[in-house]
DNA sequence: CATGAATGAGCCTTCATTCAT
DNA sequence: GATGAATGAAGGCTCATTCAT
């Protein structure tokens, strides 16, 4: 592996270990076993850094979300959306402190705004990828006439999404099992008729 | 009033606008009108500054929790949850970025995890709250017999809590209007029997 | 003596032992026998240093001038440039390094341009205050009606400004003696009318 | 051209325009069209460097005073003299920025000084040739009897420096045909008795 | 209680130089 | 000779905290 993944890997895990406040460039170095100066030899600078682990995040929700637009018309709703659900518990469990961050910096977030939205980044994309496959799903007749795909993507999303946040705020880890037991509950709520 | 309180608003103030990161001391102390040695007179530290904001925040959704618990039985449940959950959405998008704050610096979150379990604080306390409530009003009868009120509650909550996050991310300013919009499709769409 | 004079004096000693490039805000504390940070409680920052320290040289030559305004009419002009010309070569032999160190930087010259146009700084005030008294001295008719003041001024102190520049260049101190020999041939040479 | 070549006048830009303290070998690299470490391949150092590009300045000043001891008895004294006091306020002018750096870094200036020595360079060898030039000129009895060789080729030339370091000091970019006035008044002023 | 100068640890970053390819 | 990634020493500067007044 070439340095630059090396120092990226290295900077992930001491970001989520001690936040990006208590991240030093130092520390960065000394886990991904090189001088200070090689991570400029890489990166701009340590916002560059940190931009570059946080667009890694939320990896297994991404692949989760693509095979979701394959499955449409497919097995039950509920079915499909489990994977997607379990993928997003995880990710924003996971990811939290990280995402979190960069509102401890505000000027990093507007830097970098029309980047984002230039590139179509974000964690709102989730959820409009999820309304797009249930409107869909809804196009063919598999969901109810009154449900609003919008609203029930941003239900299930946001949902996982305050559950990792507070799972992170109390420390709590939760096993896959318990995850998916969540999960499971969330959206039989969501898609009851379903059996 | 006193300077205690003088200073804790002037940090919120600096911390909302300028993250916690880049709120420094001699900042707070400008804001407030005092010198940064009056700060330690009244603060252990620039952490003690940073919680005592942190838990002065979400003041409209405590009280709309609290008046939540009076309406058990009257009107109608999504009627009754409407101000919980506007005041959700305006507490979570207002103080958003102080909430976060904390996990850029997880050692102070871990020091006072238990302090936050002993004064049963902490966002999951809202969830709670109207889980409460909807068992209540599922015990009067006035909900389906299906209905989950803790996962109801973490949708509802969920779904503010994320849509307020994604508003501070893409630095998109929201109206009243629109946020009770948005509310209102929310509570439509996990109460849909009501008229 | 205050903090901030301890410091630009400690300054403006390390400043000319080890030319402004080597010069470093470690070790300006260590001479000033305070703390680095102590440094920017006084200046804004290195650069605000050098320049403080800057302007604080040439002291004699400009009292020399001040003092040369009240001669107009008496003595001899040769006699009263004495004086001058002697507080030229010293503070240019002393200041040199301190003066050309800002040709190092050139973006610290530019910077301050303006700043040393409005006040009225910079080294050509020097020849200014000679040129002016060249001419009072013509109206009085005790110069040659062909002398050009500016010209003359200039030839004055451009001559002591490159013979500091090269004692410098060469490492050579010459005793005072030797200056005022010197001064002496050069304004013999100028002025050679007079007796 | 060779690389070394390629180098050194790649050097001599970025010097000139930026100064020695904010020149970087990354940036003569580049000018050079080369990686940094052929620097190194041609030179010792970065001192090495500057040094090399330092010997090369005041090429037409050092050219006419090769020629202005052709030109001894010939002409007029003035006339004679003109080109080279015209090529040093040009070369002065130009190398300003490069000449005065080596008072910004006293141990380089220190190291080199006997080297200086031992190979006759340094700045007051124009002196020397100027005054070597009046001398001759004297002898041949085209100047007057009480002029004192030495000082005048200070005069000459430290008035053209002071000029140069002035121009440079305030940024004031000089037309030739306004350098070529301000030489004659010099001229003028120190020969007054030729036509 | 209020002050604010002094502190000093520690941070991010730069940059001349080296060396394996 | 040419390369440029890796180095690591060093630099300027920030900032929470203390303490004498």
């Amino acid at each position: 592996m070439d340095l630059k993944n090396k120092i990226a890997e290295a900077a992930e895990q001491v970001l989520l270990a001690n936040g990006l406040a208590r991240t030093t460039t130092k520390e960065i170095a000394r886990a991904a076993g090189c001088s200070e100066g090689s991570l400029y030899n890489h990166f701009k600078n340590k916002e560059d850094i940190y931009l570059h682990v946080l667009r890694g995040q939320l990896k297994h929700l991404m692949s989760a979300l693509t095979a979701l637009q394959g499955s449409i018309g497919k097995e039950t709703v509920r079915r499909n959306l489990e994977p997607v659900a379990l993928a997003a518990l995880e990710d924003f469990t996971g990811s939290m402190s990280l995402i979190c961050a960069i509102f401890s910096e505000p000027d990093i977030l507007q830097r970098h705004r029309e980047g984002f939205a230039l590139r179509n980044e974000g964690p709102h994309r989730a959820n409009e990828a999820v309304e797009a496959y249930l409107s869909r799903e809804k196009d063919l007749g598999r969901l109810r006439e009154e449900m609003d795909p919008r609203i029930a993507a941003d239900l299930l999303l946001g949902s996982c999404f305050q559950h990792a946040f507070q799972s992170n705020f109390l420390g709590k880890v939760e096993s896959r099992e318990v995850q998916k037991a969540y999960v499971d509950r969330i959206l039989h709520s969501l898609f009851p008729s379903e059996l």
